[in-house]
RNA sequence: GGCCCUAUCGUCUAAUGGUUAGGACAGGAGCUUUUCAAGCUCUAAAUCGGGGUUCGAUUCCCCGUAGGGUCACCA
C-alpha cells in the first residue's frame, strides 16, 4: 500500500527528478511578508529549474487553524499572482501519515508513550532517537552539524490518527517528491530531527535552503504578532502585486549588479540561490513605495487611469458631490497624479485633503488669495489675468495643450514678472496655494473651464475692491 | 541557560586578500521657467572588538561581544 502511494507521487523509479518545491504555510494567522518571502524564493528556484511548485496546507492543528486564514492564503497569492502547480491540505492526508506511523512501531522506531504531559491527554507516539550526529549541506549556510541526542525521544503525534507537525511534514515531502525544501531560518533546528525522521521511513533527505529572516523594526523575527502587515493589507493599501514580489525578491538577495527594479521573469532568469544573504533583513516600507513607484510608472497607461480612476470614483468626496469621473478626464489627470503618488492609496490621500477638488469641480477661495506675494491689492492681479485671458482666448483649440499655452503665455509672464502673472492665473484655475502649473492644469481644464474659472477670478476682484475700502 | 545561526552607512546591499570601501532608499544642500510634485547635481553616513595568518585583510582562522532563531501532545 505505501509503495503504491510512492509510486503514485513520484511518477516512478526515474533517475534525474524533477525539482519540486514546495510552501507550507500554516492557517494560524494571515499570510504575511515573512511568508510571501518564503514563497517568493520557492516558487523562483521551481521556475528557474523547470519545475513543480507546490502549496501545502499545514493544518494539522485543528485547534489553532481556521478557514479564515486558509481563505486568507488563497486570496494573498492569488492577489500576487504565485500560482501553484498542486495544493494539498494536510489534514486530508491523516489515513496516509498513519500508515507510516503504524510501520515506524511496527519496526519499533517509535513507540507509543505511557506518559501524558498534559492532563486530559492520552498516550502519545514518540520516536526512537538513535542519537547521532547529522550534518547537511544548505544551499544558503553551507555545512550545518547537529548532535540529537538533545532531542531525546521527540513526539511525533498525539496518536495514530493525529501526527504532529514533524511527522507530517516528513511524509508529505517524501511522497510529494519534494527536492527542495526552501524555507526560513526558524526551521533551521527542526531539520535534524525531520532528518533522523526521513532515514527511519527510508526517505531521501531533500536539499535544503534556510532563508535568513524578514525582521521587524526591532531586529526580531516578523510575525502576525508582531511588526506584520497582512499581505491583503499591502493590497488594499494600493500596492502593485508586481512591486510586492520585486521588493520581497530583494530582501535577502541581489543581482550583483546596480539592478533593481525586476518583473517575475527577470527574477526567474537572475535569481541564484548561492547568493542569498544570511543575515535577516528590516522590512522597511519606505523603500518598498520607492519601487512601487517605479512599477507604477512603467505601468502601461491604460491600466494605470483605469485603477486611479477606481480610486477616486469610490471615495466617499467623490459619490457625496457627485463627481463625474469619467475616463477621458482622468485620462488628462494621470500624469500630473502619477508624480505625486508611490501607491494607489495615496489618491485617496490627495481625495481627502481635497487636493484633487479642481480637476472636477470649480474652487471656492478667497479673492486676496490670488494676490502674488507682498501685492498691495489685486489691481496687478486684474491687469494680467485680463490680458492673459484674451491671449488664451485667441489661442486656437489646436493648440490648447500643455505646450501651446505656455508658449503663448510665456513672453507676457517674462515681461511682467512670472509670480505676478502665473500665480494669480494658476490659483484662479486651482483655488489651491499648491498645485501643478497653470500650463498643466488648463490643458487639463479645456478652454471653456479655464475662461470661466478667469472670469470668476475677475469678478471676486471687482467685489473684494469695492470692499476693500480702508 | 543549552543548541544553532548571523555581523559593511539609519535601512537594503556591492566589493571574498590589494578599491579614494561602490550603489539604492531615507536624510541634508542646491539647481531647474510662480507654488506643489517630479527630475537633475552635490553632500553626510559603515567594515562590532581583540588576537592571529599574510608584504597586505571587509574578505581566511581563533577568542570575545552583540543580535537573532529554537528548545510544545504549535507549525
Amino acid at each position: 500500500m505505501i509503495s503504491r502511494i510512492k509510486a503514485f507521487f513520484n511518477g516512478g523509479a526515474s533517475g534525474k527528478r524533477r525539482v519540486v518545491t514546495r510552501f507550507a504555510p500554516s492557517p494560524t494567522g494571515f499570510l504575511h511578508a515573512g511568508n510571501y518571502r518564503t514563497a517568493v524564493f520557492s516558487y523562483i528556484y521551481a521556475k528557474q529549474h523547470g519545475g513543480k511548485f507546490i502549496l501545502r496546507i499545514e493544518d494539522t492543528d485543528i485547534a489553532r487553524s481556521k478557514k479564515e486564514y486558509e481563505e486568507n492564503i488563497f486570496e494573498s497569492l492569488e492577489w500576487l499572482k504565485l500560482p501553484y502547480d498542486e495544493m494539498y491540505r494536510q489534514s486530508e492526508r491523516a489515513p496516509i501519515h498513519r500508515q507510516y506511523l503504524e510501520k515506524l512501531i511496527a519496526e519499533d522506531k517509535a513507540y507509543e508513550g505511557e506518559e501524558a504531559r498534559n492532563e486530559g491527554g492520552g498516550k502519545v507516539i514518540r520516536f526512537r532517537n538513535p542519537n547521532k550526529k547529522v550534518r547537511f549541506t544548505d544551499l544558503v549556510r553551507g555545512e550545518i552539524e547537529f548532535d540529537t541526542t538533545d532531542l531525546g525521544d521527540f513526539v511525533i503525534a498525539k496518536s495514530l490518527a493525529e501526527p504532529i507537525f514533524h511527522f507530517a511534514v516528513v511524509v508529505d515531502d517524501y511522497l510529494m517528491g519534494i527536492t527542495h525544501i526552501v524555507r526560513g531560518e526558524d526551521h533551521i533546528s527542526n531539520t535534524p530531527r525531520q532528518m533522523l525522521i526521513q532515514e527511519a521511513i527510508g526517505a531521501p533527505t531533500p536539499t535544503y535552503a534556510h532563508l535568513p529572516l524578514v525582521l521587524a523594526h526591532d531586529r526580531s523575527k516578523l510575525s502576525k504578532r508582531h511588526g506584520a502587515e497582512s499581505m491583503t493589507y499591502y493590497r488594499d493599501a494600493g500596492y502593485l502585486p508586481d512591486a510586492l514580489l520585486n521588493y520581497m525578491a530583494l530582501l535577502g538577495w541581489n543581482p550583483g549588479t546596480d539592478q533593481e527594479i525586476f518583473d517575475l521573469p527577470d527574477l526567474i532568469k537572475a535569481f541564484d540561490i548561492s547568493k542569498v544573504q544570511k543575515g535577516g533583513a528590516i522590512f522597511n516600507e519606505e523603500k518598498l513605495r520607492w519601487v512601487n513607484k517605479e512599477h507604477l510608472k512603467r505601468l502601461p497607461k491604460d491600466a494605470l487611469v483605469m485603477n486611479i480612476r477606481d480610486r477616486i470614483a469610490k471615495s466617499s468626496r467623490a459619490q457625496d458631490i457627485g463627481w463625474d469621473v469619467s475616463f477621458e478626464t482622468v485620462n488628462r489627470i494621470a500624469p500630473v497624479l502619477v508624480e505625486r503618488i508611490d501607491t494607489y492609496g495615496d489618491i485617496s490621500k490627495l481625495v481627502e485633503s481635497q487636493d484633487l477638488d479642481y480637476y472636477f469641480q470649480n474652487p471656492i477661495y478667497d479673492a486676496l488669495s490670488l494676490k502674488w506675494k507682498d501685492d498691495k491689492d489685486l489691481t496687478s492681479v486684474k491687469k494680467h489675468l485680463t490680458h492673459v485671458k484674451d491671449i488664451l482666448e485667441k489661442l486656437p483649440s489646436a493648440q490648447w495643450d500643455e505646450n501651446g499655452i505656455k508658449a503663448a503665455i510665456w513672453p507676457y509672464a517674462e515681461a511682467e514678472g512670472r509670480g505676478q502673472v502665473l500665480w494669480p492665473l494658476r490659483f484662479a484655475l486651482s483655488g489651491k496655494d499648491r498645485s501643478p502649473n497653470p500650463f498643466t492644469l488648463a490643458a487639463i481644464l479645456g478652454k471653456p473651464s479655464t475662461l470661466k474659472r478667469i472670469d470668476t477670478a475677475l469678478d471676486l476682484c471687482s467685489h473684494a475692491g469695492a470692499d476693500a475700502n480702508p
